[in-house]
DNA sequence: CCATATTGGTTTGATGTCAAACTTTTGTCA
DNA sequence: TGACAAAAGTTTGACATCAAACCAATATGG
């Protein structure tokens, strides 16, 4: 059947497909971060969880420009973030032993137990969402989204 | 094999599954974002951009509201998104003839001429990434992430 | 060894975004 | 019809984000 019965069906261009899916994406991120960051405890924001999560997983005892690098966003944004969670006393920054030009970024007990906490409060949200979405459909979508992000991290117009 | 080689692929849960899906779709979002506003003319962001590429998709004519809901924003961030495309002359806001408390949205001949502007603008960027990303894998991968992002937008916690 | 380039971090200004409080207008219903 | 609820839009305050300009410290090369 070479012509489609719906005639708004018209072909899309492989350039077209990935503007909708760049949309698409561009959604999801918003009402994904939108429902996280309301569960959050203690005010954190997606930006200050993702670096108490990196600092967890990845060890603490980074560089700002490390963590600003890792986790694609300037180091003036990072300055910013690293700021707010010093506040909230989830971090603290201390001057590198060796390179005066650098800071360390070391969580502190209470980063741990906020980081502990913000899984625990995510957690029914993303239960909620696995009865809708299968877990093979994610399985297969996620080396896929891989693929795109890896792309575009490479081909980042410097 | 049930016993994996690699002792860092431990199996993930159903649940870590989706939260890496979310965290690479805001990293995806966040690069694609940057490169996008990169090329853009007249210093237009994506969301001014959002807003003159669905007047011209689906009409112009529409209120603040009707565009907020649609592009899934705050009725307040709309506000802030109508008011700078004002001011670069790509809409105007008229008052709503029956309703007294609403506003129209509309397009300016300036506003369809940066619509084009962009999309022109755009192109090269998304036609060096056909290159990377193959048609059969957008064709696949995009009602999958429609399937994610219809969910979100149905489970949102008002 | 010194001039220059590079790197780490900060600051500023603009924009997007949300939540929450607010005003104005319209709708409901008793 | 008059009180109250709902809806449209705005404003404010906080945060994330970028680009660009900036300072300080380190690295490089002649």
């Amino acid at each position: 059947m070479p012509e489609p019965a719906d005639p708004e069906a018209e072909k899309l261009s492989h350039e077209q497909l990935l503007f909708r899916l760049l949309t698409e994406i561009g959604i999801i991120n918003q009402l994904a971060e939108t429902a996280f960051e309301r569960v959050l405890p203690h005010g954190l924001t997606r930006a200050q969880f993702t670096v108490l999560n990196h600092s967890v997983r990845m060890g603490d005892n980074r560089t700002p420009a490390q963590l600003a690098a890792v986790l694609q966003v300037t180091r003036g944004t990072m300055t910013s973030t690293l700021a707010r969670l010093e506040e909230k006393g989830f971090i603290r920054l201390e001057p590198d032993a060796v390179d005066g030009r650098s800071k360390r970024v070391l969580l502190t007990p209470q980063g741990r137990v906020a980081r502990e906490e913000s899984m625990r409060a995510a957690f029914p949200f993303l239960e909620l969402a696995t009865g809708a979405l299968p877990r093979e459909m994610v399985e297969l979508l996620l080396p896929q989204i891989e693929q795109v992000r890896a792309w575009l991290d490479q081909n980042r117009l410097e």
